[in-house]
DNA sequence: GTTTGACTTGACCGAACAGTCAATTCAAAG
DNA sequence: CTTTGAATTGACTGTTCGGTCAAGTCAAAC
């Protein structure tokens, strides 16, 4: 029997645009409710708390969203190193189509929820770190096949892929910050010389403003 | 006439503190009153809002920590790619010590503010751009030191300091989340990597646990 | 000794907060 | 037709939120 109700999934999408949009702190449980169209006692029918919303949310968005893009960007028919120039490039695409679409760069959900919560939400920030982890994942293994394939010679790999990803996240914040998504693209020369290769230049459509 | 009532500064360190341990959400004027000792009252005597409160603890906090900090680890004193040396070491000691002294690693306040009130705060989001400007600028004449004196070839250094940053930022944010301080000294190779020169190794005391 | 003004106090406001609950709707299974 | 239970509703609770304000205290300037 499929669900009956869309009620569930409306209050999923609703927390996780507020949190990306604004933040937890905005998501408050009338916010959500308003903008999923359901009533606050429909609210704690499908979820015990906030922070049990929260987290099913993320999984969702995992799931739905970052899973798939990820499968894509380091399918292993691509070469290693290409899925890095695709990763920069995603990530500037979403910057750029943020700013458009919403007059804002909104950096990365899950890192912005995991800074605002880290000291305060122990059960939210597991689930953060679970998947930044998997993100983390996805570019540990394409160092080590391009190490296998002497594309690049990386010799702590799961530590380069924290730098990377520390490196991905640290510029996507500063573009939410400064609202620019300009500070997105600025990371591809810093890979580059990170990982000891160069990464084929993409097709660069200059569409410098702020 | 000196100030009379330490109660303003007392309100300033209350909402760094309290920023930097927990999160602005949880900086509420009830909250920030009672850890500074001072009646509601008189926080309206100082200050016009929460916000404007925020904003001058953020000044309060370069002027009295970051800025002092920062001359000596950039001192012209000091060869340039020493500069950062001592930067790494830094950032590091402060994680370990957060972590002794308030049970976790709390990460960058102008950072995690920043990240938390971009969308919802714009006067607050301009002092937390101010500031970050100011820390990157010490990091890109360092560069353009560095650059004159031939010990490193970079051709975009105020990009390249804005990725340095990043790198940081995200490190340390990293850091806070998964409370793990090591996550901070990663980025040792890194910065090496991606400015193309070695940085002399420091006394590495080996303390990993997590 | 009176005036001044920085500083303090605690009660108060309306709004927003997370969460509760009894009553109700309604489609499908028996 | 009746039963069942998932789904929905809106009123409700007690707390906390940012902010206001009238009434004070008190030390120094005049």
């Amino acid at each position: 029997m499929p669900p009956i109700s869309t009620a569930r999934i409306r209050l999923l999408e609703a927390m996780i645009e507020t949190i990306w949009r604004r933040s937890y702190r905005a998501a408050s449980v009338d916010a959500i409710c308003e903008r999923a169209g359901v009533r606050k006692g429909s609210f704690y029918h499908f979820f015990k708390s906030k922070t049990a919303l929260a987290a099913a949310a993320l999984d969702h968005l995992w799931a739905t969203h970052s899973k798939p893009a990820l499968d894509d960007i380091f399918s292993p028919s691509r070469p290693p190193l290409a899925r890095f120039e695709r990763l920069i490039d995603h990530w500037y695409e979403r910057a750029v189509e943020c700013q458009r679409d919403h007059g804002r760069v909104l950096g990365c959900p899950y890192f912005s929820l995991g800074s605002e919560t880290a000291a305060a939400e122990p059960e939210l920030t597991a689930k953060v770190r679970e998947i930044l982890d998997r993100y983390q994942g996805y570019l540990e293994s394409a160092l080590l096949e391009a190490n296998a394939r002497g594309d690049i010679r990386i010799d702590r790999p799961a530590e380069t892929a924290a730098c990377i990803f520390s490196l991905i996240e640290g510029c996507s914040t500063q573009a939410r910050i400064h609202n620019d998504p300009e500070r997105v693209r600025h990371f591809r020369g810093a890979l580059e010389r990170l990982i000891g290769a160069k990464i084929r230049p993409t097709s660069q459509v200059s569409t410098a403003e702020v």
